[in-house]
DNA sequence: TGGACACTACTGCAAGTTGCAGTAGTGTCA
DNA sequence: TGACACTACTGCAACTTGCAGTAGTGTCCA
């Protein structure tokens, strides 16, 4: 059981799904916490099933069949098991930082397009979770006993969108002062940035 | 080639290094934009020297050998190439955050717990890049005509961190509020706060 | 002085994961 | 009635991780 195995045995406690609709519902909520692949999301019930911690069974509507799946018992407690052990430690991938980096081999130019283009990413993200909001706010949530639970993820998500759009203003301002990407090593500015984070200080509140 | 291999490839294109020192320095200097196993950091030099990006020559020591790798020209060129592509989007696996969307088959101690674990794994990677910072005003970076790059990324790092730790802070006292994990739904303070975020305001500064 | 232990320096392998291509039925709009 | 988007998957190659295993080196303590 991985962790992936737990995230769609959590959703099949909410209740029965079939194959796609998993991928889809676990694409959508997860997607920034726990983001996984289509692919491994039609594979993980099937794993659940040859635990015993869920049932299947498929279901006809014309000439199309699809899987349903359901918890057990045992699926109900393994989820119990779950909670139990260490949490991991986050991870996060960002290969336009990865980029700004080795910003050295290339213009300035790419590094404010680098920046352009992880701003689109993250605005697009923002917006899916404000317009979330805004449908419970209208027609409620899907499991309204759960909303309490979404919305403190939600609070998150839109901290962590908000603190990197304002940093990619803040590097963007910091680029235009630079005349080349390379070679300018500790500046007095860099140095006053560095003394302010060896302190632990925020660079961005000025 | 993968984006990895370019993370490594960047990493050449700084100095030859051994497969051993490849290994420690990306998962040192690469942890927070583009984390990667050990085991596949051993693997990348090779591919790359496959690809002509790169030499590869045994180096002795008394009994044991190690592999140097440099890159070659080629390589220089394929570098210049990675920058033409467009940027992933940015990835962030947080099983903590997992665990809170699922918290309601789990006791309220439950979810105290994997904001603390949150709250001393996010400490430990915040602190590392203090004390990197701290270093870098006293002995200098190893690289120092790149001092700019790492300082400027080192921010992103510093207000993420800062983020999440006031957002966990922020969550502790939402969670002291209520009375159990589950069947809480749409409360007045959860409106409240959907209200916020549908307005896309913040909920952390009240 | 010799044994434990941490660090250097890797490789092999199984298992987890992704992206893509492929297959096929259904609904809608022009 | 044909195109096109959506539903509903599966197979497969390639990427990635974690763990176990191998082996030399340096240091400290008893």
């Amino acid at each position: 059981m991985t962790t992936s195995s737990y995230a769609v045995l959590a959703l099949l406690d909410l209740k029965p799904w079939t194959g796609y609709e998993l991928t889809q519902q676990a694409q959508r909520s997860l997607r920034y916490a726990w983001p996984k692949s289509e692919r491994l999301l039609y594979s993980e019930p099937k794993k659940l099933v040859g635990f015993g911690y869920a049932t299947t069974h498929k279901e006809t509507a014309g000439n199309r069949t699809r899987n349903v799946y359901e918890i057990t018992s045992e699926g109900r407690q393994a989820l119990g098991e779950w909670t139990g052990s260490r949490t991991e430690a986050p991870r996060i991938e960002i290969e336009a930082l990865l980029r700004l980096l080795f910003a050295d081999h290339g213009s300035i130019e790419d590094v404010r397009r680098t920046l352009d283009e992880l701003e689109s990413d993250i605005a697009e993200h923002h917006q899916a979770v404000v317009d979330l909001m805004a449908s419970y706010l209208d027609g409620g949530h899907p499991f309204p006993s759960r909303t309490h639970l979404s919305v403190l993820f939600a609070t998150f998500q839109v901290e962590m969108f908000k603190t990197i759009e304002k940093w990619i203003e803040f590097a963007r301002h910091e680029v235009d002062d630079w005349p080349d990407t390379r070679d300018l090593g500790m500046t007095e500015r860099t140095e006053e940035l560095t003394r302010l984070l060896a302190q632990d200080r925020s660079t961005l509140t000025e």
